[in-house]
RNA sequence: GCUCCCGUAGUCUAGUGGUCAAGGAUAGAGGCCUCUCGAGCCUCUGACGCGGGUUCAAAUCCCGCCGGGAGCACCA
């Protein structure tokens, strides 16, 4: 009998088994997807989740602007309050850090405009420096029942111990003790680095992290929401393991470097007795071209050498922005890498396709000429008249513009010295030869037709109308040239397409007069 | 070193025992189209890390190995 059935098609094999009254067939697995534009659909089901009955966090310490790390935890995150119709908190983790790390007062409005400009909605905002309250409040429960203590042990000895697998003296001291050592950090009778609360777990565990980690520790940092109203701050897995459950949250999304904080938070929700949300994690994001370090980020802005957090070498989400590389892009980017656990490295040349795609049919196309040299068109027999180009050559239905066209005009130098005593067509507009050799002057181009011909084709600008663009790049490097007149009027945040140059957005209108108009480039 | 995670084309990803002689994207090659070095259309190149096992059947399950990554603070 087995022997029959293995040779048979499966169409047949279903067949057979059908009339033999076996199981019936298996549904249809759903089509595969099969376009590039990734959606939420390829995502798996959040574990437990209910429509809605989803809440979610995002908790980004606020020490600079959102950068394409953190786009992942923000897209995913909002795909899936979408798709069950939850909430989606944003809550500042900005405890008091430490003398490297430490929140800067401008990061809480840089992090909510990049939230706004990304598109992405949210619930309701929360700051950990106003819940320090909150976080004693459930304290005093853990020392009561002996599941956390006071060590008085400098730093070193404290590392020492939890490596030899070594209790501190105060571990086993009883509960009365504790309390009264825990007013005494908060009423300042200890010093920085003088005493910490650490959650009792197992001394043997095999990462020495979890062996007896601190909870809470003093520190005199000056905070820059509360200055130095709290000595006694919580440590990221304490004011988690306490958030999560008060604010409602039911699912975390966390990347991978946190996974250790599942365990932490965890093991705190049992002292406690609570039941905490559901975790799920993705592996770290790396755009290969993006060399990220947040510390001399800021070191660079302050100094002056970058350009602010939308300096394109930071590779933030508003230098992305500011490039005219869209935050719909940016979104489909992440979701097409799903919920993988692995860490991965990806070329920009995959962010800028699906910008590319996205943003290609709208836009409009101007000439563009970098290092422009002038050029004089001899016996052209038209004569100055004006000329009508399409904004895009595959949509006529986003008009055309006009430009004035007589026998000046400014070419591409790179293109000029290429072409040497040949003959180019300036694109769209007439045939030319270019002299061999240029004296003193513009060059002096012989016109030889005016019909399209197979030649190689150079963008032009007609130096009546030239206006002065300056374009930086990503490696913050400007390319000057001239373009199309009315450049000067694009509002900004237009984008264009530079024809043979690149995509770019327009900055900010000049604000006096013999500036260069000035835009970002995006992508080619 | 310890703990955890991950291995599908150059890169990213789909795939959860049979419809996979492995799908898509991106990159690359060629062609078509185009008055852009853009877009579009067509074709092609290219992958299940290795070795065992389980099974009629393995990319998919198990074991081992190899390779890669992350974490190991009184930072977040």
């Amino acid at each position: 009998m087995i022997a029959e059935i293995g040779p048979l098609g499966p169409e047949e094999r279903e067949a057979r088994l059908r009339s033999l009254g076996g199981p019936e067939p298996r549904p249809v697995r759903p089509p595969r997807s099969t376009s590039g534009d990734e959606t939420s659909q390829d995502l798996p089901d959040l574990p437990g989740a209910e429509k809605g009955r989803v809440t979610l966090r995002f908790a980004p310490f606020p020490s600079g602007a959102l950068h394409v790390g953190h786009a992942r935890a923000i897209f995913l995150n909002d795909t899936y309050r979408q798709r069950y119709d939850g909430r989606f908190f944003l809550v500042f983790d900005d405890t008091v850090g430490s003398a490297e790390k430490r929140p800067t007062l401008d990061s809480y409005d840089l992090i909510l405009e990049d939230f706004e400009l990304a598109g992405v909605k949210l619930s309701k905002i929360y700051y950990k420096s106003d819940r320090l309250p909150e976080y004693y409040r459930h304290l005093p429960p853990l020392l009561q029942t002996g599941s956390a203590y006071v060590c008085l042990c400098p730093a070193e000895l404290l590392r020492h111990r939890r490596e030899a697998r070594e209790a501190c003296p105060e571990r086993d001291r009883e509960a009365r003790w504790q309390l009264e050592a825990w007013e005494g950090m908060l009423s300042g009778r200890y010093g920085e680095g003088e005493a910490v609360v650490r959650l009792k777990t197992d001394l043997n565990h095999p990462n020495p992290a979890f062996r007896d980690r601190v909870l809470f520790r003093i520190s005199n940092l000056d905070h820059p929401r509360v200055g130095q109203r709290y000595r006694v701050w919580p440590l990221l897995e304490f004011s988690w393991a306490v958030d999560d459950v008060e604010l409602g949250i039911t699912h975390v999304l966390r990347g991978k470097d946190l996974v250790m904080e599942d365990e932490m938070e965890q093991a705190l929700w049992k002292a406690w007795g609570w039941t905490g949300p559901r975790f799920a994690h993705f592996g770290l994001l790396r755009i290969r071209e993006a060399k990220l370090s947040k510390s001399k980020f800021q070191r660079e802005i302050a100094s002056g050498v970058f350009d602010g957090w939308a300096d394109p070498r930071t590779w933030s989400l508003r230098s992305l922005w500011r490039r005219g590389i869209r935050p719909e892009a940016v979104r489909q980017f992440i979701l097409s890498f799903g919920l993988s656990l692995a860490d991965i490295e990806v070329p920009a040349e995959t962010l800028y396709a699906m910008n590319r795609h996205l943003i290609d049919p709208t836009t409009p196309r101007r000439a563009f000429v970098p290092e422009p040299v002038p050029v004089k068109v001899m016996g052209d027999p038209l004569g100055p008249r004006a000329v009508a180009l399409a904004n895009h050559p595959e949509h006529p239905e986003m008009g055309e513009r006009t430009l004035q066209v007589e026998d000046s005009f400014y070419l591409p130098g790179r293109d000029v010295a290429a072409h040497r005593g040949e003959e180019v067509r300036l694109k769209d507009l007439l045939n030319v030869r270019l002299p061999p050799a240029g004296g003193p002057g513009p060059l002096l181009a012989e016109f030889t037709s005016q019909p399209n011909k197979p030649l190689p084709r150079l963008q032009w600008v007609p130096m009546g109308e030239a206006v002065p663009v300056s374009v930086l790049g990503i490696e913050h490097q400007r390319t000057e040239g001239f373009g199309e007149g009315d450049l000067a009027r694009a509002p900004e945040g237009s984008l264009f397409q530079f024809e043979r140059f690149g995509f770019v957005r327009a900055d900010a209108l000049p604000t006096s007069p013999g500036e260069p108009r000035r835009f970002f480039f995006a992508h080619p």
